[in-house]
RNA sequence: GCGGAUGGCUGGAUGACCGCGGGCUCCGCAAGGGGCGCGAGGAAAGUCCGGACUCCACGAAGCAACGGUGCCGGGUAACGCCCGGCGGGGGUAACCCUAGGGAAAGCGCCACAGAAAACAGACCGCCGCGGUCCGCCGCGGCAAGGGUGAAACGGUGGGGCAAGAGCCCACCGCGGGACUGGCAACAGGACCGGCACGGCAAGCCCCACCGGGAGCAAUGCCUAAUAGGGGAUCCGCAUGGGCUGCUUCGGCCUCGAGAUCCCGGGUUGGCAGCUUGAGCCUGUCGGUAACGGCAGGCCUAGAGGAAUGGUCAUCCAGGGGGGCAACCCCCGGACAGAAUCCGGCUUACAGGCCAUCCGCGCAA
RNA sequence: GCGGGUAUGGUGAAAUGGUAUCACACGAGCCUUCCAAGCUCUUGGUGUCGGUUCGAUUCCGACUACCCGCU
C-alpha cells in the first residue's frame, strides 16, 4: 500500500467532521468515505491540534505522536478511498501510553467503518 | 568540616528497528526506488534595545516640536550592552547594589504634626526697665532650652553676657580654593571666609548627545486566461490653486475631448531572497580586562501550516521500598522546540561538574 | 513578523504623591403576621517583584494575565 496522503484543505476536514467519529482517551477520530473518485485508491489522513492542546511545543508533540500511531496502524487497518482525521486532546495525547493508543486507534477504526457498511 | 561569595562549563550516553525534512549521488522516459551523509537552543522564548538587508520618503541651512540616553575612560558595526575606574549605600569579610549631569535659569510641591517647611520670623520661654488690683500687664533685648516632623539657618567644648548669640577661640562640618596626583570622573589640600546656600528633576524643566518610515507576510522575478487602467512627450487650457512642520531660496502636484509611443492590475501557485557570516575552532602576540591583530584549519538545520518522532535494550544521574551487607524491586529524566540573519538585555530551568576567594570551628 | 491598551472589595466603576471612595451584592439588626422594598451597621481590595521618595493606586523598570489592531 502506498503511503497515506496528508490532508491540508479546510473543506476536507469539514466533510470528515460531518461523517462518523469515535472518541478515545487520547484523541478523537473522524472519518468518511469519499464519493468523488479523484484519488480513489488512496488513504488520506489529517491531524488537528488546536490551541486548547497547549503551546506550540505541546501541539507539535501531540501531532508527532498521532502521526506515529497512524503510521503504524493505518497501513494495516485503513481502507482505500477513506479520509481520516485525528484530533489531539489537552493533556492526554502527549502522555497516554503508546500501546494503548495503538489499540484505541484500531478499535476506533472498526467503529467508524461499521455503520457505513450496514448502509451499503 | 560547616556556612557563604563570585566566575564558568554541562544539561543524559551507546546500539538496534520503523519513520520524517533537506543535500549529494546512482538506476529509470516518467512515476518512483536504492546508497551515502546532515538535521533545534542556551535560552531557539519575551520582543525590551542595537544593527545588517530590502522597499518607500527625502534639496540645503537654521529654528521648533516629539521620543530616548545621562559619573569618567575604554571596547564594539552599533547600543539603553560589555570591561576597567570614580562617587554613594550595604555586609565581620569575600563581595554585592547603584537612572549617579544641573536645584545661585525659572515654575511647582513639601500632607499630618509643629510657633515656624524655605524666608525669615518667635508659640511656650529667658533677661532688663516700668506699672500692678500680686492673677499679671506694657515697652525693649535674645534665640540657648522645649515639644513636632522624613527634614528646623551648623555640632561639641570653653570664654563671654543682664540674658544670650560665630559675639570670640579650638576641633569637626560647610563654602571658596592656590597647588599636587590622575587622560578624565575624582582624590588630597596650603590658605581664606565666618555660617550664608533644606529636600524633590523616576514633578515641569535646563544642558549635552542620539534618532526619517516600514518591515523577509520586506522585496524581486516566472507562467496562463482575461478585464480595460495608467505613464511619458507634443498640443490645448492656465500663469492660477494646492502640498512639502516653519522661514529663505528651491522642489513637486493639480485640468482635457486630441495625437504618438510605452507599461500593465488582481488571484489557489512556482522560483529567488535563504543561509559564507561583524562566522566557528586552534595557536600566538598586544591589552589589567572587555576586546583586538596575525597565522593555520573548518563549513555547521534551512522548512514553507512548517521535518528532528516512536518502540526496545544496556548504562549514567535522581527518588522510594526491602535487606547488616553484597544486592534486588518499583518509579523515572529541568526549562523548553529553529522560521531573514547577527550583537545584547530580560525571563524560565531537575540536577551535575570545575576554578578562585571569604568567615567560623578543629588539628598540626 | 510589527505595534497598542488594561489590571483597584464578589461585580461594575472613582481617586492633584499624603487615611483608598461610590453603587450593587454578601452578612447582621430594625420594620412587617411573613416575603419584597426601605433604614442602620459590618466584612472584604490597589495583578506580582524590585527601584525613586519621608511616604507609591499614582512615578520608573522587569514579569504575569487578558484584550485589541496592522501585515
Amino acid at each position: 500500500m502506498p503511503r497515506p496522503q496528508i490532508l491540508r484543505k479546510r473543506a476536507d476536514f469539514l466533510r470528515a467532521a460531518r461523517a462518523g467519529r469515535a472518541h478515545t482517551d487520547a484523541f478523537t477520530l473522524q472519518a468518511r468515505q469519499r464519493n468523488d473518485d479523484s484519488a480513489a485508491g488512496l488513504v488520506r489522513v489529517g491531524y488537528t491540534c488546536s490551541k486548547k492542546v497547549g503551546n506550540a511545543v505541546a501541539r507539535n508533540r501531540a501531532k508527532r505522536r498521532l502521526r506515529a500511531v497512524a503510521a503504524e496502524v493505518l497501513p494495516r487497518l485503513g481502507r482505500p478511498g477513506w479520509d481520516y482525521v485525528l484530533i489531539g486532546r489537552p493533556g492526554a495525547t502527549a502522555v497516554h501510553p503508546y500501546e494503548a493508543m495503538l489499540r484505541d486507534l484500531a478499535r476506533a477504526l472498526e467503529k467508524v467503518h461499521r455503520p457505513r457498511e450496514q448502509k451499503r
